[in-house]
RNA sequence: GGGGACGUAGUUCAGUUGGUUAGAACGCUGCCCUGUCACGGCAGAGGCCGCGGGUUCGAGUCCCGUCGUCCCCGCCA
């Protein structure tokens, strides 16, 4: 028998949505479904906030007027689901709840059915904060019914809704790819499906719907898109999970300027969602200009550019610094951060981490008291306010000076000063202000950086490895570089950049196979290595490939950035945690002994 | 793989130099209350101090280990 306490729904209807009632409505019969959010029991006047997915309308319950009635919904408890039939009325004038977006009216209530009890949750759904992430994972539900959790969730629907809506305008088709495919060992960890009839073989789950999206162009799909789940078994970050989403497209025969409209526009119909009215195109800058004026390939760009000031220094000052002078030197400007005591300014240090090569060598005002004359020429090279705080840092004198050796020097000069100019940004973002969270469109910084290099040198292997993937074309005019100087080759690659966070990377790819057995030469593949790994690919482009490229752009970045979040957990439903456990399913978990069997896997004794 | 922070009531937290019976707020239960909206008042229940070991006459507190959550580095073509 079922609980005799319960009431069935029947053939009742919602009528209207909690949150969406005003004052026109007054007069006007509903019947409200949801969640008790609040009980305020007065004794014989009970009001009940009820909440649904819109927000939260006050319903009374009176007992002079119908006593069995508030018998019942004094019983009512948080989280109880109810139906509740009603006329809508104007509140009096002293009794309007200015904080609510219903507070002008109420639901007089006549009928109620309680369609559900529940237990006292662990946490409120109506809990202004909840900090303990472990309770919020393990009783996602819950956390779900929490006003910031449903905005987010809807927004993040929105926004791709919004994606699709623009790409589909634009001509391209949505078109699925495989999850269950083959293993690629290149580039991250995979999570891999072992298969029951081929013993000791596997599927891999993508990492990115790369190859086959490069074959639907080799089909002549010309416009392809896919929102689209990738999966990653690497560590996680707070703007890391293991599966994420992507937006994923290829087009045929694009320029790489055609590429960036695209998306340009669908950002532009994704940040209107957030009420924010991006103005593209966005800027663009070339790889080797990022890594110079902001030492990294993620140029937040909220504040000043470093700036080479070698110039300000003489031979003599550098020697007297210990700095090799075919290095750069680098001032770091970080704006209004005002006076600085001793103290400070050796906490500053702390922040620093160099690379080999990099030194640093102090702040303006220190320098200033040994080098006058080059701090003067510094500070009208740097474009300094006074307000400002400069950190000078430079090349330490090293026995090798090979031009290898020079150019990883420099580049450890560029990427230790970047990294220490984003340090004290985080520090003082308090006094510079750039950091501060808005609605505005000027707030967010997008950046196109282009021409990245094509191969990067691995130390440990002693070989060359493809910076992006090894499907990316090289610019035309270096092809003849690949085999004579590989460190040279610039790639028709690029990043889509926002406010110091990657949110996509793509490029034009390779369509020729020549080209791209060339590739896989310069990266130390033999043909039949190449062969056996992407054999299927290969010999695909030898069937008339047109020339195309794409780009892929994370969901959940660009959710997390609109929302305001600092956790991509905070915009995905089911996350996991930094361990990659699902709390609430407790994934993973062991299998039998029988299933593995099966799969012939061998049991752990 | 490495570094850091945290773990005490259902929840958020406090807990002094190691010392009687481990506290508060919110929540929960009961009673009272007709205009509340974080309702209010009175009363009450609720604890393996993450887990295991050690030091000590005595451990929430000190030590070692372990588990979990979060952040960062490595890693993420």
């Amino acid at each position: 028998m079922p609980d005799s306490h319960l009431d069935l729904l029947g053939n009742l209807q919602r009528t209207h949505m909690c949150g969406t009632l005003r004052a026109g409505d007054a007069g006007r019969s509903v019947t409200l479904m949801g969640w008790v959010n609040r009980r305020r029991d007065l004794g014989n006047l009970v009001f009940i906030d009820l909440r649904d997915r819109t927000g939260i309308v006050q319903i009374v319950f009176d007992k002079e007027s119908n006593p069995s009635l508030h018998e019942k919904a004094s019983g009512l408890r948080s989280e109880y689901v109810i139906a509740a039939v009603g006329t809508v009325k104007k509140r009096d004038t002293p009794t309007v709840n200015k904080n609510v977006a219903t507070g002008e009216i109420e639901i007089i209530a006549e009928e109620l059915r309680l369609l559900n009890d529940s237990k006292t949750p662990p946490f409120s759904p109506s809990e202004e904060a909840i900090s303990n992430e472990e309770l919020r994972l393990k009783y996602r539900y819950l956390d779900m019914r929490r006003p910031e959790m449903q905005a987010n969730i809807e927004l993040r629907s929105r926004v791709s809704l919004a994606i699709r809506q623009e790409l589909s305008k634009r001509g391209f088709l949505e078109i699925e790819t495989p999850f269950m495919t083959r293993s690629t060992p290149e580039g991250a960890r995979d999570y891999l499906v072992p298969s029951r009839v081929y013993p000791g073989s596997f599927y891999a789950l993508p990492q990115s719907p790369q190859l086959f999206k490069q074959i639907l162009m080799i089909s002549g799909f010309d416009k392809y898109f896919q929102i689209v789940r990738c999966f990653r078994d690497e560590d996680l970050r707070a703007d890391r999970q293991p599966e994420f989403t992507q937006i994923d497209l290829e087009m045929s025969f694009p320029s790489q300027e055609r590429v960036f409209e695209v998306v340009e526009e669908f950002l532009v119909a994704a940040f209107r969602q957030a009420g924010i009215e991006l103005k593209p195109p966005f800027p663009r800058m070339k790889y080797d200009d990022a890594m110079r004026q902001y030492g990294s390939d993620k140029p937040d760009l909220r504040l000043p550019p470093m700036s080479d000031v070698r110039a300000a220094f003489t031979e003599e000052n550098l020697n007297a610094l210990t700095l090799d002078p075919l290095l750069p030197v680098v001032a770091v400007r970080i704006p209004k951060v005002g006076e600085l005591s001793r103290k400070e300014r050796d906490d500053n240090k702390q922040l620093w981490s160099a690379r080999p090569g990099a030194k640093l060598i102090d702040d303006l005002k220190r320098l200033e008291k040994s080098f006058p004359e080059a701090v003067n020429k510094l500070r009208s090279m740097s474009g300094a306010e006074n307000e400002d705080l400069i950190v000078v840092v430079g090349g330490g004198v090293s026995e090798d000076r090979s031009p290898i050796a020079m150019r990883k020097a420099a580049e450890a000069v560029y990427a230790s000063a970047g990294a220490f100019r984003l340090a004290l940004a985080q520090k003082y973002k308090d006094r510079h202000g750039a950091f501060k969270k808005t609605q505005s469109a000027k707030d967010y910084r997008f950046l196109w950086v282009t021409d990245f290099p094509m191969f990067e040198y691995d130390d440990k292997e002693g070989r060359w490895n493809a910076a992006h993937h090894p499907f990316t074309s090289p610019h035309e005019e270096d092809f003849g570089k690949l085999l004579s100087d590989p460190g040279a080759v610039r790639a028709l690659a690029y990043d889509i950049v926002l406010n110091g966070t990657e949110l996509g990377s793509g490029s034009i790819r390779i369509h020729r196979q020549d080209i791209q057995k060339q590739i896989f030469n310069a990266l130390g593949l033999s043909d039949e290595e190449a062969r056996s790994r992407f054999g299927f690919f290969l010999e695909a482009l030898e069937y008339g490939t047109p020339p195309h490229g794409g780009i892929a752009l994370g969901l959940d970045r660009i959710v997390m950035i609109l929302a305001g979040a600092d956790s991509l957990r905070e915009v995905i439903p089911f996350p996991k945690t930094a361990k990659a456990v699902d709390l609430m399913v407790d994934a993973p978990t062991p299998v039998s002994a029988a299933q593995l069997r099966e799969l012939g896997i061998a049991v752990k004794p």
